[in-house]
DNA sequence: ATTGACTCTTGATTTAGGTCAAGGGTTTAT
DNA sequence: ATAAACCCTTGACCTAAATCAAGAGTCAAT
Protein backbone atom coordinates (compact mmCIF):
# COMPACT_ATOMS: atom_id res chain seq x y z
CA UNK A 1 0.00 0.00 0.00
CA UNK A 2 2.57 2.41 -0.86
CA UNK A 3 0.78 5.63 -0.68
CA UNK A 4 1.73 6.51 -3.99
CA UNK A 5 2.17 10.50 -4.12
CA UNK A 6 3.15 10.66 -7.62
CA UNK A 7 0.03 9.95 -10.15
CA UNK A 8 -0.85 13.02 -12.66
CA UNK A 9 -4.30 13.93 -13.71
CA UNK A 10 -4.00 11.33 -16.68
CA UNK A 11 -3.64 8.21 -14.45
CA UNK A 12 -6.21 9.13 -11.49
CA UNK A 13 -8.70 10.37 -14.43
CA UNK A 14 -8.68 6.46 -15.76
CA UNK A 15 -8.46 4.87 -12.26
CA UNK A 16 -11.24 6.62 -10.98
CA UNK A 17 -13.50 6.57 -14.81
CA UNK A 18 -13.43 10.64 -14.13
CA UNK A 19 -12.56 12.52 -17.16
CA UNK A 20 -9.50 15.00 -17.00
CA UNK A 21 -11.82 18.11 -17.47
CA UNK A 22 -13.96 16.90 -15.03
CA UNK A 23 -11.36 16.47 -12.18
CA UNK A 24 -10.01 20.33 -12.98
CA UNK A 25 -13.77 21.16 -13.14
CA UNK A 26 -14.24 19.21 -9.40
CA UNK A 27 -11.45 21.12 -8.10
CA UNK A 28 -12.32 24.47 -9.06
CA UNK A 29 -16.37 23.35 -7.27
CA UNK A 30 -14.41 22.55 -4.07
CA UNK A 31 -14.82 18.83 -4.26
CA UNK A 32 -11.50 18.04 -4.28
CA UNK A 33 -8.48 19.76 -2.54
CA UNK A 34 -6.08 21.47 -4.63
CA UNK A 35 -3.37 18.65 -5.15
CA UNK A 36 0.59 19.22 -4.94
CA UNK A 37 2.15 20.84 -8.19
CA UNK A 38 5.12 20.00 -9.39
CA UNK A 39 7.44 22.68 -10.24
CA UNK A 40 6.19 22.24 -14.03
CA UNK A 41 2.74 23.60 -12.32
CA UNK A 42 1.48 19.99 -13.15
CA UNK A 43 -1.12 18.27 -10.95
CA UNK A 44 -0.29 15.49 -8.33
CA UNK A 45 -2.31 13.33 -6.93
CA UNK A 46 -1.98 10.58 -3.92
CA UNK A 47 -4.24 7.73 -3.12
CA UNK A 48 -6.66 9.26 -0.90
CA UNK A 49 -7.82 11.72 -3.68
CA UNK A 50 -8.07 8.51 -6.05
CA UNK A 51 -10.43 7.06 -3.31
CA UNK A 52 -12.37 10.67 -3.05
CA UNK A 53 -13.38 10.58 -7.02
CA UNK A 54 -14.27 7.01 -7.01
CA UNK A 55 -16.52 8.00 -4.10
CA UNK A 56 -17.73 11.60 -6.04
CA UNK A 57 -18.30 8.82 -9.13
CA UNK A 58 -20.42 6.35 -7.28
CA UNK A 59 -22.44 8.60 -5.32
CA UNK A 60 -23.36 10.82 -8.50
CA UNK A 61 -24.90 7.51 -9.82
CA UNK A 62 -26.61 7.11 -6.97
CA UNK A 63 -28.43 9.91 -7.84
CA UNK A 64 -26.81 12.25 -5.58
CA UNK A 65 -26.40 15.82 -6.47
CA UNK A 66 -22.73 17.75 -5.90
CA UNK A 67 -23.90 19.70 -3.35
CA UNK A 68 -24.87 16.51 -1.74
CA UNK A 69 -21.57 14.76 -2.25
CA UNK A 70 -19.68 17.84 -0.78
CA UNK A 71 -21.75 17.62 2.26
CA UNK A 72 -21.42 13.81 2.40
CA UNK A 73 -17.41 14.21 2.57
CA UNK A 74 -17.23 17.55 4.62
CA UNK A 75 -18.67 14.42 7.79
CA UNK A 76 -15.79 12.52 6.34
CA UNK A 77 -13.40 15.40 6.95
CA UNK A 78 -14.77 17.63 9.33
CA UNK A 79 -12.46 18.57 12.59
CA UNK A 80 -14.02 21.60 13.10
CA UNK A 81 -17.84 21.00 14.71
CA UNK A 82 -16.08 18.70 16.68
CA UNK A 83 -17.68 15.06 16.77
CA UNK A 84 -21.44 16.19 18.17
CA UNK A 85 -22.33 18.12 15.38
CA UNK A 86 -20.88 15.62 12.91
CA UNK A 87 -22.97 12.73 13.96
CA UNK A 88 -26.08 15.06 13.80
CA UNK A 89 -26.00 15.73 9.94
CA UNK A 90 -24.78 12.22 9.40
CA UNK A 91 -27.77 10.69 11.51
CA UNK A 92 -29.94 13.19 9.21
CA UNK A 93 -28.34 12.14 6.22
CA UNK A 94 -28.88 8.33 6.86
CA UNK A 95 -32.20 8.97 7.35
CA UNK A 96 -32.68 9.89 3.76
CA UNK A 97 -30.61 7.42 2.05
CA UNK A 98 -32.79 4.95 4.16
CA UNK A 99 -35.83 6.55 2.61
CA UNK A 100 -34.28 6.36 -0.70
CA UNK A 101 -33.11 2.71 0.22
CA UNK A 102 -36.44 1.83 0.78
CA UNK A 103 -38.39 3.87 -2.80
CA UNK A 104 -35.82 1.32 -4.62
CA UNK A 105 -36.75 -1.95 -3.11
CA UNK A 106 -40.55 -1.47 -4.07
CA UNK A 107 -39.07 -0.35 -7.23
CA UNK A 108 -37.16 -3.32 -7.65
CA UNK A 109 -40.33 -5.54 -5.94
CA UNK A 110 -42.16 -3.76 -8.63
CA UNK A 111 -40.00 -4.74 -11.10
CA UNK A 112 -39.71 -8.28 -10.33
CA UNK A 113 -43.14 -8.83 -9.97
CA UNK A 114 -43.86 -7.79 -13.80
CA UNK A 115 -41.36 -10.49 -14.62
CA UNK A 116 -43.04 -13.22 -12.74
CA UNK A 117 -46.89 -12.55 -13.83
CA UNK A 118 -46.12 -11.20 -17.20
CA UNK A 119 -47.52 -14.10 -19.01
CA UNK A 120 -50.35 -13.70 -17.28
CA UNK A 121 -51.74 -10.94 -16.67
CA UNK A 122 -54.67 -10.09 -19.51
CA UNK A 123 -56.76 -7.48 -17.84
CA UNK A 124 -54.49 -4.31 -17.43
CA UNK A 125 -55.40 -3.21 -13.68
CA UNK A 126 -52.66 -1.97 -12.27
CA UNK A 127 -48.83 -2.12 -13.54
CA UNK A 128 -46.87 -3.29 -10.38
CA UNK A 129 -44.16 -1.26 -11.21
CA UNK A 130 -46.29 2.25 -11.25
CA UNK A 131 -48.01 0.61 -8.14
CA UNK A 132 -44.42 0.18 -6.20
CA UNK A 133 -44.39 4.15 -6.29
CA UNK A 134 -47.70 6.22 -7.34
CA UNK A 135 -48.93 6.26 -3.79
CA UNK A 136 -49.75 9.82 -2.07
CA UNK A 137 -47.82 11.02 0.87
CA UNK A 138 -50.91 12.39 2.66
CA UNK A 139 -48.69 15.55 2.92
CA UNK A 140 -49.76 15.89 -0.45
CA UNK A 141 -54.01 15.84 -0.17
CA UNK A 142 -54.59 19.34 0.43
CA UNK A 143 -58.40 18.84 -0.67
CA UNK A 144 -58.99 19.02 -4.81
CA UNK B 1 -61.84 5.19 -5.47
CA UNK B 2 -64.23 7.31 -7.78
CA UNK B 3 -61.92 7.53 -10.80
CA UNK B 4 -62.17 10.94 -10.58
CA UNK B 5 -62.03 12.35 -14.02
CA UNK B 6 -62.15 16.24 -13.30
CA UNK B 7 -59.05 17.13 -12.12
CA UNK B 8 -57.18 20.22 -13.55
CA UNK B 9 -53.46 20.86 -13.70
CA UNK B 10 -53.24 22.78 -10.66
CA UNK B 11 -54.90 19.97 -8.52
CA UNK B 12 -52.57 17.32 -9.76
CA UNK B 13 -49.83 19.49 -9.51
CA UNK B 14 -50.69 19.77 -5.91
CA UNK B 15 -51.39 16.60 -5.13
CA UNK B 16 -48.32 15.06 -7.55
CA UNK B 17 -45.79 17.65 -6.30
CA UNK B 18 -44.72 18.48 -10.13
CA UNK B 19 -45.27 21.86 -10.78
CA UNK B 20 -47.78 23.19 -13.86
CA UNK B 21 -44.73 23.95 -15.94
CA UNK B 22 -43.74 20.47 -15.38
CA UNK B 23 -46.48 18.64 -15.80
CA UNK B 24 -46.92 20.48 -19.00
CA UNK B 25 -42.80 19.63 -20.34
CA UNK B 26 -43.60 16.10 -19.20
CA UNK B 27 -46.43 16.04 -21.99
CA UNK B 28 -44.15 16.98 -24.61
CA UNK B 29 -41.63 15.21 -24.29
CA UNK B 30 -43.78 12.14 -23.57
CA UNK B 31 -44.21 11.50 -20.55
CA UNK B 32 -47.18 11.63 -19.92
CA UNK B 33 -50.53 11.19 -22.70
CA UNK B 34 -51.91 14.08 -23.39
CA UNK B 35 -54.90 14.23 -21.68
CA UNK B 36 -58.58 15.09 -22.52
CA UNK B 37 -59.38 18.54 -22.74
CA UNK B 38 -62.72 20.57 -22.29
CA UNK B 39 -64.33 22.64 -25.05
CA UNK B 40 -62.39 25.40 -23.19
CA UNK B 41 -58.85 23.87 -24.00
CA UNK B 42 -58.59 23.18 -19.80
CA UNK B 43 -56.59 20.18 -19.29
CA UNK B 44 -58.36 17.55 -17.58
CA UNK B 45 -56.47 14.52 -15.53
CA UNK B 46 -57.52 11.16 -14.12
CA UNK B 47 -56.29 9.13 -11.28
CA UNK B 48 -53.89 7.59 -13.96
CA UNK B 49 -52.46 10.51 -15.03
CA UNK B 50 -51.61 11.46 -11.28
CA UNK B 51 -50.58 8.33 -10.36
CA UNK B 52 -48.20 8.36 -13.10
CA UNK B 53 -46.60 12.08 -12.09
CA UNK B 54 -45.94 10.65 -8.55
CA UNK B 55 -44.30 7.48 -9.89
CA UNK B 56 -42.18 9.93 -12.24
CA UNK B 57 -41.13 12.20 -9.42
CA UNK B 58 -39.86 9.46 -7.39
CA UNK B 59 -38.25 7.70 -9.90
CA UNK B 60 -36.53 11.41 -10.39
CA UNK B 61 -35.52 11.61 -6.82
CA UNK B 62 -34.35 7.84 -6.97
CA UNK B 63 -32.01 9.48 -10.01
CA UNK B 64 -33.40 8.31 -12.97
CA UNK B 65 -32.87 10.26 -15.87
CA UNK B 66 -36.20 10.95 -17.91
CA UNK B 67 -34.97 8.48 -20.53
CA UNK B 68 -34.74 5.65 -18.18
CA UNK B 69 -38.36 6.94 -16.50
CA UNK B 70 -39.48 6.70 -20.04
CA UNK B 71 -38.11 2.87 -20.45
CA UNK B 72 -39.35 2.08 -17.11
CA UNK B 73 -43.05 3.40 -17.87
CA UNK B 74 -43.17 1.65 -21.54
CA UNK B 75 -42.28 -1.41 -19.83
CA UNK B 76 -45.81 -1.10 -18.16
CA UNK B 77 -47.89 -0.64 -21.07
CA UNK B 78 -46.26 -2.13 -23.45
CA UNK B 79 -48.49 -4.07 -25.72
CA UNK B 80 -46.61 -4.03 -28.68
CA UNK B 81 -43.62 -6.56 -28.19
CA UNK B 82 -45.73 -9.03 -26.42
CA UNK B 83 -44.34 -10.32 -23.19
CA UNK B 84 -41.17 -11.75 -23.91
CA UNK B 85 -39.61 -8.66 -25.37
CA UNK B 86 -41.21 -6.84 -21.78
CA UNK B 87 -39.81 -9.44 -19.80
CA UNK B 88 -36.37 -9.03 -21.03
CA UNK B 89 -36.18 -5.57 -21.11
CA UNK B 90 -37.43 -5.73 -17.06
CA UNK B 91 -34.80 -8.73 -16.39
CA UNK B 92 -32.00 -5.70 -17.19
CA UNK B 93 -33.81 -2.98 -15.27
CA UNK B 94 -34.25 -5.23 -12.74
CA UNK B 95 -30.03 -5.90 -12.45
CA UNK B 96 -29.01 -2.36 -12.54
CA UNK B 97 -31.14 -1.49 -9.50
CA UNK B 98 -29.91 -4.05 -7.63
CA UNK B 99 -26.50 -2.70 -8.37
CA UNK B 100 -27.81 0.50 -7.01
CA UNK B 101 -29.33 -1.01 -4.19
CA UNK B 102 -26.27 -2.57 -3.14
CA UNK B 103 -24.28 0.70 -3.33
CA UNK B 104 -26.94 2.56 -1.76
CA UNK B 105 -26.75 0.22 1.07
CA UNK B 106 -22.89 0.64 1.69
CA UNK B 107 -22.92 3.98 1.46
CA UNK B 108 -25.89 3.38 4.42
CA UNK B 109 -23.41 0.99 6.13
CA UNK B 110 -20.78 3.75 5.88
CA UNK B 111 -22.99 6.37 7.73
CA UNK B 112 -24.28 3.76 10.27
CA UNK B 113 -20.45 3.23 11.07
CA UNK B 114 -19.90 6.89 11.33
CA UNK B 115 -22.47 7.62 13.51
CA UNK B 116 -21.53 4.79 15.81
CA UNK B 117 -17.81 5.32 16.02
CA UNK B 118 -17.34 8.71 15.55
CA UNK B 119 -16.33 9.65 18.99
CA UNK B 120 -13.59 7.25 19.21
CA UNK B 121 -11.53 7.82 16.07
CA UNK B 122 -8.58 9.49 17.28
CA UNK B 123 -6.27 8.53 14.72
CA UNK B 124 -7.73 9.21 10.99
CA UNK B 125 -7.33 6.64 8.95
CA UNK B 126 -9.69 6.15 6.68
CA UNK B 127 -13.41 7.63 6.65
CA UNK B 128 -15.61 4.24 6.89
CA UNK B 129 -18.25 6.81 4.24
CA UNK B 130 -15.42 7.16 1.85
CA UNK B 131 -14.26 3.50 2.42
CA UNK B 132 -17.47 1.96 1.44
CA UNK B 133 -17.63 3.22 -2.05
CA UNK B 134 -14.24 3.96 -3.10
CA UNK B 135 -12.86 0.62 -4.02
CA UNK B 136 -11.05 0.17 -7.36
CA UNK B 137 -13.09 -1.85 -9.90
CA UNK B 138 -10.63 -3.73 -11.56
CA UNK B 139 -11.75 -2.82 -14.95
CA UNK B 140 -10.20 0.45 -14.37
CA UNK B 141 -6.64 -0.58 -12.92
CA UNK B 142 -4.58 0.08 -16.36
CA UNK B 143 -0.90 0.22 -15.45
CA UNK B 144 0.12 3.31 -14.21
C1' DA C 1 -70.78 41.84 -14.90
C1' DT C 2 -66.66 42.23 -12.66
C1' DT C 3 -62.81 40.58 -10.00
C1' DG C 4 -59.36 37.26 -8.80
C1' DA C 5 -57.64 32.83 -9.49
C1' DC C 6 -56.84 29.44 -13.18
C1' DT C 7 -55.31 28.04 -17.61
C1' DC C 8 -53.65 28.38 -22.48
C1' DT C 9 -49.57 28.85 -25.99
C1' DT C 10 -45.16 30.33 -27.63
C1' DG C 11 -40.71 31.29 -26.93
C1' DA C 12 -36.85 32.78 -24.10
C1' DT C 13 -34.03 31.93 -20.02
C1' DT C 14 -31.89 29.30 -16.24
C1' DT C 15 -29.30 25.80 -13.60
C1' DA C 16 -26.36 21.84 -12.93
C1' DG C 17 -22.87 19.44 -14.50
C1' DG C 18 -19.94 19.02 -17.40
C1' DT C 19 -17.18 19.25 -22.26
C1' DC C 20 -14.34 21.48 -25.87
C1' DA C 21 -10.97 24.49 -28.16
C1' DA C 22 -7.10 27.41 -28.58
C1' DG C 23 -2.60 28.39 -27.63
C1' DG C 24 1.26 27.13 -25.25
C1' DG C 25 4.54 24.69 -21.90
C1' DT C 26 6.58 19.71 -20.17
C1' DT C 27 8.19 14.80 -20.22
C1' DT C 28 9.74 10.71 -21.99
C1' DA C 29 11.23 7.53 -25.21
C1' DT C 30 13.99 7.05 -29.21
C1' DA D 1 17.15 16.82 -29.78
C1' DT D 2 12.94 15.84 -31.48
C1' DA D 3 8.41 13.73 -31.75
C1' DA D 4 4.43 11.97 -29.25
C1' DA D 5 1.93 12.19 -25.45
C1' DC D 6 0.89 14.92 -21.46
C1' DC D 7 -0.48 18.92 -18.96
C1' DC D 8 -1.64 24.00 -18.16
C1' DT D 9 -5.24 28.09 -18.30
C1' DT D 10 -8.97 30.75 -19.99
C1' DG D 11 -13.20 31.03 -21.77
C1' DA D 12 -16.80 29.43 -24.79
C1' DC D 13 -20.12 25.88 -25.49
C1' DC D 14 -23.39 21.97 -24.55
C1' DT D 15 -27.31 18.90 -22.73
C1' DA D 16 -30.96 17.75 -19.60
C1' DA D 17 -34.51 19.35 -17.10
C1' DA D 18 -36.91 22.67 -15.99
C1' DT D 19 -38.68 27.51 -15.20
C1' DC D 20 -40.38 32.05 -16.48
C1' DA D 21 -42.74 35.76 -19.13
C1' DA D 22 -46.07 37.79 -22.05
C1' DG D 23 -50.45 38.16 -23.71
C1' DA D 24 -54.91 36.29 -23.82
C1' DG D 25 -58.94 33.29 -22.69
C1' DT D 26 -61.95 30.89 -18.73
C1' DC D 27 -64.27 30.05 -14.36
C1' DA D 28 -66.34 30.83 -9.71
C1' DA D 29 -67.96 33.79 -6.50
C1' DT D 30 -69.77 38.12 -5.26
Amino acid sequence: MATLHHMRIGTVARKSGVSIDTIRYYEREGLLLPPQRRPSGYREYDEEALDRLRFIRRAKDLGFSLDDIRELLSLSGDREHGVKGVKQRAQQRLQRVDERLAQLQRMRNGLEELIANCPGHGALGKCPILRALSEPESDEEAKA
